[in-house]
DNA sequence: AATTGTTAGATTGGATCCAATCGACAGGCA
DNA sequence: TGCCTGTCGATTGGATCCAATCTAACAATT
């Protein structure tokens, strides 16, 4: 896994401990595919890579654990997480749950400063191909129309499951292409114009049709 | 805090590692109230407490802090998190979220075996003074309902969620003394009838009451 | 008197070592 | 042949030890 190494020297971030360091850099390569479904996360071989002892790393793989990003079996270690249709329909059921929800609690108190930030967010999208970076700005897209909610812990649930998200997400640009650019504009539109119900209902549309492209992928991958 | 050894003591179940026989039992502690908010989890005394070293009481933390129980501060320690109204109000917005969701996926599946088995639970709540078991049993109640969503991520949330307000609960009950029983009967009648959006708005009154309850709760106990 | 530097104790973070458990494979037995 | 059993290597769970950091109290300086 050549791909985990240039991860662990990547990320500008300081961080406090060495667990934090593990397990943020370990989230990354999760989500951005670097270490692939399935894949066993061997204590000691993280241990060496990362140039720490093994106890740093079951800290972190716990926390992942809890995160729902590796299963961790007793005796038997940690490996991550199957990408799985069930799996999929789980993680959009959760999102289109939450993400409305924080819409609509969020929508009063965002100003036009949010909307214009959102649209930059838009407009950096579609200059992108990098799939991981297009994943991050599609995050903080959806994240900045929530922000509004103040809710620590409701924000940080969704902001979660729309980085769960992003394994996803890779699979479907791949089929796709597109990531539902145009729902992006009605949704900050739909805002702009303080339309609560139709900015979820543009919302569901936006999570329905992705759900719908990942099945489609699935469907395929299992007929191959 | 001798109550937590009863709670060491307690409980039948079988526990395959010491960090999930720790996890599990701080866990019950800090939901029952035996650890009330702020304490701080020193892990030195906790070793010495459960007699095992401080690793497996380390592992059990981070797990909580994952699971919004503890608040862990890179070389300060854990404490339990403090309860507040903001926390109260973020725990809803999640909940409202998420239980409508679940009951709406859920309710095409069940039988009157549910249903039944939902009516012997309100019985048992109503021959129930315990607060902790109450706790319990209306969790019991509320995920049979949700039981039939078959999405694991997505009751697993629901079920945390749920759990995490029995802390709140009992000051609830404090004041009010019921858990609003009357509106458990409408929700399995709604289901019963397969009236899929009567249920889900019995549901939203029930949750909105709750919250109303518990807003009181805090007022006055800041008043005084 | 207030602020800053210093030092001692308490507490956590991390390393190393040993014990317990799991999986695979070889050999005995019906 | 097929099944059970026991041994061995790999890997994880847990214990103990040391290092790093924080808190608090006190001393020194302005």
């Amino acid at each position: 896994m050549a791909s985990l190494d240039q991860v662990i020297q990547a990320g500008g971030r300081r961080f406090r401990t060495a667990t934090e360091f593990v397990e943020a850099t370990l989230k990354q390569a999760i989500l951005s595919g670097a270490l692939l479904p399935g894949t066993p996360l061997r204590q000691e071989e993280l241990a060496t890579r990362f140039e720490m002892s093994r106890m740093p790393i079951r800290e972190a793989l716990r926390q992942l654990e809890a995160q729902g990003l590796v299963d961790f079996e007793p005796h038997r270690g940690a490996i991550v997480v199957e990408i799985t249709l069930a799996d999929s329909d789980d993680n959009f059921a959760i999102r289109s749950a939450l993400e409305p929800q924080a819409l609509r609690l969020s929508l009063p108190h965002l100003g036009p400063d949010d909307f214009a930030l959102a649209e930059d967010l838009i407009a950096e999208i579609d200059s992108e191909n990098d799939p991981a970076r297009m994943g991050e700005l599609n995050r903080r897209f959806h994240m900045t129309l929530y922000a509004g909610a103040g809710l620590p812990r409701l924000l940080a649930l969704t902001e979660q499951h729309l980085v769960a998200a992003d394994r996803y997400l890779r699979f479907h640009l791949a089929t796709d292409g597109d990531m539902g650019q145009a729902e992006h504009r009605a949704l900050v539109a739909a805002c702009r114009a303080r339309d609560e119900n139709e900015a979820v209902a543009v919302l569901n549309r936006h999570l329905a049709r992705a759900r719908a492209g990942l099945s489609a992928f699935f469907a395929a991958r299992a007929a191959s």
